[in-house]
DNA sequence: CTTAAATATATTGTGTGCGATATAATATTA
DNA sequence: TAATATTATATCGCACACAATATATTTAAG
């Protein structure tokens, strides 16, 4: 049979699978916060960078705005966010943390630490990984608008 | 603020936003061969080890029940694959290949060849990012059977 | 041989993820 | 300025993904 479509030589089934057991292994931490993955980096962006536009979390994140509407809603049902049209630009809608939103901040200072622990492999190698997926992101993004 | 919570100092973030991207990637290939991504992970299993049970799948590829019954009768459906109860044990469900099924690999044998090129990377790093990914798979995996 | 435990798959519910389309508001242009 | 194009979200439909539960079948214990 062809070796090309031999599942052990397929380079993004790992990167597949890596990524939901990545996930998994988040799940239980944050089910803690009441958060879901996803949910999860709209309050790093949010913490981190304070309001911000549907358009601009989309943007940072890679994430549609079909996908990420009704994801903000359940946040907002949770209280953890708000979401209030701009008065400037009545399109826009602006994303900012309730007063639950910030404290859970404090929460969420475990939880990198924590993942860190349980991926169990080299400081070093965890960089090298890192640059290489971003390295390929930034291929495929150009490529991307190049196209 | 702590530098851990940043989202350019994540490590899953380009992890979870590369799988998106690559998927991605395929959607366009796949499309034409009528498949998804997980259904061609399934047909990739099929046509390497030919008729499959339910779970055998689930463990090679790493999807629940939940998620691969209502997948494997979409392709049912589409008519690639056979759902046969198993004789022997009427609680196995064993998947097979239709002649469309076997007949589609023809057509599939070119997809490898694409993706590689698109992803735009040198072979060495694609084989040193795989190595690295199933490495942190297993440490995931072994640590899960110990605790 | 009958009941309890284990196994294999199916079902349900919730939450993404994305393409396609719709809607409303703003910007542009004739 | 009225008509048109663009922009920002929202909605809808489909397909995962997984936890929790249900159902049917087989195996094991007594």
């Amino acid at each position: 049979m062809s070796e090309k479509l031999k599942l052990n030589n397929q380079v993004c089934f790992p990167l597949y699978t890596l990524a939901k057991e990545v996930i998994n292994l988040y799940r239980p931490i944050l089910t803690e916060l009441d958060l879901t993955y996803p949910q999860y980096l709209v309050m790093l962006v949010l913490w981190e960078e304070g309001a911000q536009k549907v358009s601009d979390i989309g943007c940072l994140l890679k994430l549609e705005t079909g996908t990420l509407t009704p994801l903000l809603k359940r946040m907002e049902q949770k209280n953890m966010i708000k979401r209030r049209r701009d008065v400037e630009d009545e399109r826009v809608v602006k994303i900012s943390l309730t007063d639950n939103g910030i404290e859970l901040k404090k929460k969420a200072e475990c939880v990198p630490v924590q993942i860190i622990q349980s991926l169990n492999i080299s400081p070093d190698k965890v960089q090298a990984f890192k640059e290489v997926a971003e390295e390929i992101l930034n291929h495929i993004n150009s490529s991307r608008t190049t196209a």
